[in-house]
DNA sequence: CGACTATATTCATGTTGACGGATATACTGG
DNA sequence: CCAGTATATCCGTCAACATGAATATAGTCG
């Protein structure tokens, strides 16, 4: 992945809130949208602008559609993750929306393979 | 400056060129000119968006414009511009700019407050 | 002041991107 | 197979951006 498509697909701030969250881990769809609080249609397009882009994968669960990073980073976008990580703790919205993932996940949790659902949503 | 804004301001290839030889220290348009080999109203209009966004300062010095990085940068900025000079050194072109950052200061060189003019160019 | 150099702005045009609404597809459970 | 849920795609529209060509502005030097 080149940097410049990096930065490409962290400036504008719906994808990078998205991209913020996967660094916690994979997450569905309607998780993101539970969290980021826009239209599914949104979410829809953001996260197929990331995947033309193959800044994420998926794996489909059931009806669910689980998104995560990819699973090897070339370093230009480990650095650069790291480095959103870092600047996101300062902002008041990655942190809500890390807090918001808190609750959301606690309404489901993985054992083994299998995810074990308590929220209505997955 | 927010995160989103530099990420923004990152996510053209020309943009990112300028501010990653910015990063080198101050540099004045017919330099960029010259390294970048882009046309002149292409090299200004990036310059603008990035001084409309205060990526960049300038000050004038006779008929050349010096455009530098802020003189304070946001912790966010300065991350990122760590973040890019690291991932820069693995890229070919980045690398070829930094070269001829290079040759052009050679032909030029600061002498107290003073540039003494040795190449035809600023 | 006038010619010249460096740089900026304006304009027209093509492209990409963001977005909402409507619709389609995919899977699940009956 | 049908209804329902989750997600994706298509479409139209609007705004932002990228770019080259032409032109304007600012400073310098004679």
């Amino acid at each position: 992945m080149e940097l410049i498509q990096i930065y490409q697909c962290f400036c504008d701030a719906t994808r990078l809130r998205i991209i913020h969250l996967l660094t916690q881990g994979p997450l569905c769809v309607c998780h993101f949208q539970d969290i980021l609080e826009v239209p599914q249609t949104k979410v829809s397009q953001h996260l197929a602008y990331l995947r033309k882009r193959e800044m994420v994968e998926t794996t489909r669960r059931g009806t669910w559609m689980i998104y995560s990073l990819p699973s090897k980073l070339s370093p230009e976008l480990e650095s650069n993750l790291k480095c959103l990580q870092d600047c996101a703790q300062t902002d008041k919205r990655f942190r809500d929306d890390l807090k918001k993932l808190g609750k959301v996940k606690q309404g489901t949790e993985w054992i083994g393979e299998t995810l074990s659902q308590k929220s209505t949503c997955c």
